[in-house]
DNA sequence: TTGATTAAAATCGTATACGATCTTAGAATA
DNA sequence: TATTCTAAGATCGTATACGATTTTAATCAA
């Protein structure tokens, strides 16, 4: 067996993903020895995996004190669905003309696989399979890759706080709706249903925010 | 004096420099040993600012074979533009109602400088700074970042192509007529203006890349 | 008790060093 | 001559080690 790859990526990726599971608050820090031992490796790689997740957002250094885990505000949720929806209607517009069967059924795939789903982490995951599917024929590599980051970014929140309430349930029916508008070919029935459905969440998880933010405000001088 | 900014900081300003004033090519590999005795300075430093430049996406890093200056496809610069159309028109329509007489003043000032820039990489800098100062008031810091990332990875290529064209006095009566229609408050003219601004830019230069990549069709492959 | 002071421990950032991989150039072979 | 082989050099990726900074905790003064 050859090297997978190189071991600062894979070390990104495990605490990217200890990260979207909540298992990492945020303003958490991040221990450069602890993580190196516990991946049997030295700092050099683990400094680089952090920082490839701070270019991501997911993580942010202070000079002399590490890396710690980042904290969204209600006004950055706010606007990385302001940017998404800009993004993804553009890809989904794009994507629908040359959407094929197959990638029709996998999207239906992925609605059921999410209908099933136990954990908040494979849920988060799932939810952006199945917009990632619909915008992969738009052919636009780096406008998918700058969604998939900020999609991750907030899905670390949304995973928390919008699991467990009534929230799944619209979002899967906006899901369906959007999967029919693009068997249908209807682009602007498609965008519209995406925008809502965006929309949707950013004001849940705005407002969560915002409620969080009041409670400890104060907290935040310190 | 303190330390001014982390060393990785420093190294990774003083390179992304360099690719933008055209002094490192796309292709060409960056050694991390000559870097580093360069900047008196050990590899360690030198590999975590290419990472941070690669996040960047103006180098990218091949398994055991280090990092290289990154070049962009003719497709590649299309869809930047696409990205910047989109998030470019959300921060100046939004930063139009906020604008103050002040900013309007600044971006007045650096249409001036660029008039009068000799060089290719002031020019650039410059245009991004006129277009900053528009963007500014509509508090949007991660679109901004994501854009300003964007113009850099394409600046490079327009400085180095449509510097000496008569694009700078085409651009420049743009600027002007996104800064009137920004001084009246009239948010759809600016933004139409700002579309066909981009629009132009981003054709000549997919134009041009096209050629080339023609020109040089085969080279690929090896 | 509370607050200031300081020494010890923890943690960071990076220089040095070294095995692993890749590249290059000359020798051997066809 | 052209091609394959091989060994030396170049370069990479990372472990170890260490000075610098920060944090913690213990001591002392008010």
């Amino acid at each position: 067996m050859q090297k997978t790859v190189i071991t600062a990526e894979f070390i990104a990726e495990s605490i990217r993903n200890e990260i979207l599971q909540g298992k990492r608050k945020g303003g958490e820090p991040l221990r450069q020895d602890e993580i190196a031992s516990r991946f049997s490796v030295s700092k050099i790689p683990v400094r680089e995996a952090l920082v490839q997740l701070k270019s991501e957002g997911l993580v942010s250094f202070v000079q002399n004190k590490g890396a710690a885990v980042s904290s969204l505000s209600a006004d950055e949720v706010d606007e990385i669905y302001t940017i998404r929806s800009a993004l993804e209607t553009i890809a989904l517009q794009r994507a629908i003309p040359h959407l094929t069967i197959a990638d029709l059924a996998k999207a239906e795939t992925i609605i059921q696989q999410i209908d099933s789903t136990q954990t908040v982490s494979d849920w988060g995951r799932l939810n952006w399979t199945f917009h990632a599917i619909l915008y992969a024929p738009a052919k636009m590599p780096r406008l998918i890759e700058t969604v998939e980051s900020l999609h991750t970014n907030v899905s670390r929140y949304l995973v928390l706080y919008l699991a467990g309430l009534n929230y799944q349930a619209q979002s899967q029916l906006e899901h369906r709706q959007i999967l029919d508008a693009c068997r249908q070919g209807e682009v602007e029935t498609a965008v519209s249903i995406l925008q809502t459905h965006l929309e949707a969440a950013s004001k849940k998880l705005v407002a969560f925010l915002n409620e969080s933010e009041n409670k400890t405000s104060g907290e935040k001088a310190k």
